[in-house]
RNA sequence: GCCGCCUUAGCUCAAUUGGCAGAGCAACUGAUUUGUAAUCAGUAGGUUGCUGGUUCGAUUCCGGCAGGCGGCACCA
């Protein structure tokens, strides 16, 4: 047998029943292959090679290893729950980006996460066993035959075609198009993580299934090291951060809805001091809308119908009156305020925009979900002519924003939804300009069929964070049915009335999600532009020492910089610590040494190296650091 | 909204089978005057989320509500 291994030929036997898989085995690594790939196409170690073919390994430490093997411990998961739990019925069991799942249906047992250990161990008492996984292929009757109890695998039986793949594991049979691992016992490394209802397909009218999820690796280590990354996202959550920051905080009274502490709301306000620069460079021109507008506006941009139940509502005299959940019809009426040449587009209107969402219960969290939020909003309203410049245009101000705080990010062109309002052939026209305007300026996007918004198409922009995680940040939505609705117009070169094309755009989205975003992404520590304290100034000893300490902190402050003194009845390591642990960028330090030198003794936040430079030259030092917005 | 779990001092957490609610940190007072990640001592701090019930007695058991957490559904 001809075989491609480890990027060498060499010969392996064939067992009885496919590959020797007890050959297979990388002689460096000491671990076995999983599967084997002949082209695109894995196939399980036991399924027989029919001649001669070029083929390579999937061995447990590639993606697709890792896929294999959690897919295979979803099954030993479920083969252990069907000894524990019989008569339980199983759902879907995929695996997932970073381990696998599988939705049961326990009855009406309630299972909680202190099952868990009796499930791990008897997971691990199958694995030992070395149960073989055996793929069998039948027929759909034969198929519905072996699965009769079970409701949810007879409907999915029913949706499939052809022949029907089954994977038997000694006295357990799943329905799956596999590849899996040899045996049970290639999977030793696992542990359950969380518990969650999870609704049957997807679908919120169906019964909702108890999703158990778990995570599988290739070694002890590997799955050790998994864990410590989970720790460290807990550790770096903004919901505890913002805490023990002083950042913001949440109250019975107003759940959904942050309120900013003063160190929170330093950051907010430097954000959008950041945000307004950029825009007046880019001839954006900001205005304010009501907050609250009359159901009649509502009822025009079509808001009315398709939010009304997540609109906060009210009546002022006789007539309802909604509090805004977005800024666009305000927007429009200020585009309706004056008579529009074609000279005066593009008209591009920021503003930053208060907006309240009722949004389910469950789906709040942190800043990342909230009921009320301000949006960093802008419309602009453009000739047909110039929507892919203008696109073209907002992408680089995207990329120059997200450049600075170090995002890399991906776009998806999301294109007509069911309810969509407006002509098909607009929303062809507008999803192709979008694309144009992606390839032309040389950015790659993917699309998301079906998930515009119902006014028109958009580009999201997901970013990606130091954690590796993704958000949805900037989106540019490209509109021509507000403009329609509301009957806007402007008067071109030969004199006549033109409706305008109407761009929605955010860069952060929601002001409040991304300060939660960079919260995580910089694990708390700020940048010194935004950070809420910049300097704290330490003397070492306050009765000899303070006078000088305080002349730099006056010196500090005079210079715009965000400067405390601790001057508490404490010693240095006790004070050093307390601005370490609030992740302060610069600390001071000021003794003997430097009162006669006219110096400063500076340490930068994650460095232990201590920098004596002149009281000046500190001051330039972190002046420039501020204005080139330097991460320290 | 749905499923499950959680809610004890400002924060992080304890409290045997139902029997007087405790610690560390923070705060306050005093001593100490400090050179790079926690000086010492003392004081105060609670209707155990709210609300019904069971019980001689409830932080503990049961119900309802609220908020939060993990997901699902939703996300203009």
């Amino acid at each position: 047998m001809n075989v491609l291994y480890l990027g060498k030929q060499f010969e392996i036997a064939e067992g009885a029943n496919g590959f020797d898989v007890a050959k297979a085995v990388d002689p460096e690594k000491k671990n076995k292959a999983l599967a084997y790939k002949i082209g695109e196409h894995i196939y399980d170690m036991n399924v027989k090679l029919e001649g001669d073919s070029e083929l390579s390994f999937v061995m447990p430490d590639s993606p697709e290893g890792f896929e294999i093997m959690n897919h295979s411990c979803s099954h030993l998961m479920a083969q252990a729950l069907s000894h524990l739990y019989p008569g339980c019925h199983f759902g879907y069991g995929p695996a997932i980006e970073e381990g696998f799942y599988y939705d049961v249906d326990f009855g009406d047992k309630v299972i909680t996460d202190k099952d868990f250990p009796a499930i791990e161990a008897e997971m691990k008492k199958i694995s030992k066993e070395a149960i073989p996984y055996r793929r069998k292929e039948v027929s759909q009757e034969e198929a519905l035959k072996v699965f009769a109890s079970n409701p949810y695998k007879v409907e999915h039986i029913k949706e499939l075609e052809g022949t029907i793949s089954l994977y038997e594991q000694g006295d357990f049979v799943d329905l799956c198009r596999g590849p899996h691992v040899p045996n049970t016992s290639y999977l030793k490394h696992f542990k359950l993580l969380s518990l969650a209802g999870a609704y049957w397909k997807g679908d919120s009218k169906r019964k909702q299934l108890t999703r158990i999820y778990a995570t599988c690796w290739p070694s002890e280590e590997a799955l050790k090291n998994h864990l410590e990354i989970l720790e460290k996202r807990k550790a770096n959550d903004h919901r505890r951060l913002g805490k023990e920051l002083g950042l913001f905080m949440l109250s019975d009274y107003a759940p959904g809805m942050p309120f900013f502490l003063p160190k929170g709301q330093l950051v907010m306000n430097e954000l959008i001091s950041y945000w307004r620069k950029i825009h007046e460079a880019r001839n954006y021109t900001e205005i304010t809308t009501p907050t609250m507008m009359s159901r009649r506006l509502w009822e025009t941009s079509g808001h009315w119908d398709h939010y009304k139940d997540n609109m906060y509502t009210t009546k002022v005299d006789e007539e309802d009156y909604a509090i805004k959940p977005m800024n666009c019809p305000g927007s429009i009426l200020v585009y309706q305020n004056a008579l529009r040449s074609y000279r005066d587009l593009p008209l591009r209107y920021a503003e930053l925009g208060h907006v309240h969402r009722h949004e389910a219960s469950g789906a709040l969290n942190g800043l990342f979900r909230v009921r009320a939020f301000t949006q960093d909003d802008a419309h602009i309203f453009v000739r047909r002519d110039q929507i892919g410049d203008e696109v073209k245009a907002i992408m680089a101000l995207f990329d120059e924003v997200y450049d600075v705080f170090g995002l890399d990010y991906r776009i998806v062109l999301s294109t007509r939804p069911d309810d969509f309002i407006g002509e098909i052939a607009f929303w062809d026209e507008s999803e192709a300009i979008l694309a144009k305007a992606c390839e032309e300026s040389g950015h790659p996007f993917s699309i998301n069929a079906g998930d515009g918004a119902f006014y028109g198409p958009k580009l999201d922009f997901k970013l990606k964070d130091s954690m590796g995680r993704t958000w949805q940040c900037g989106t540019i939505q490209l509109d021509v049915n507000l403009p329609h609705r509301f009957g806007l117009s402007y008067i071109d070169e030969k004199g006549e009335k033109v409706e305008p094309v109407m761009l929605h755009r955010v860069v952060f989205g929601s002001v409040e999600r991304f300060i939660g975003v960079l919260i995580e992404n910089y694990g708390g520590a700020f940048p010194t532009w935004l950070a809420p304290v910049q300097v704290k100034v330490l003397p070492v000893n306050e009765s000899s020492h303070g006078d000088y300490a305080k002349e730099i902190l006056a010196m500090l402050k005079k210079e715009g910089i965000r400067a405390e003194l601790d001057d508490s009845n404490e010693k240095l390591g006790y004070r050093l610590r307390n601005a370490v642990v609030n992740k302060i960028p610069y600390t001071l330090v000021i003794g003997d040494k430097e009162k006669e030198s006219g110096s400063v003794t500076y340490r930068v936040y994650g460095q232990q190296e201590q920098i004596s430079v002149k009281a000046e030259e500190f001051l330039a030092l972190i002046k420039q650091r501020i204005e080139s917005k330097a991460r320290f």
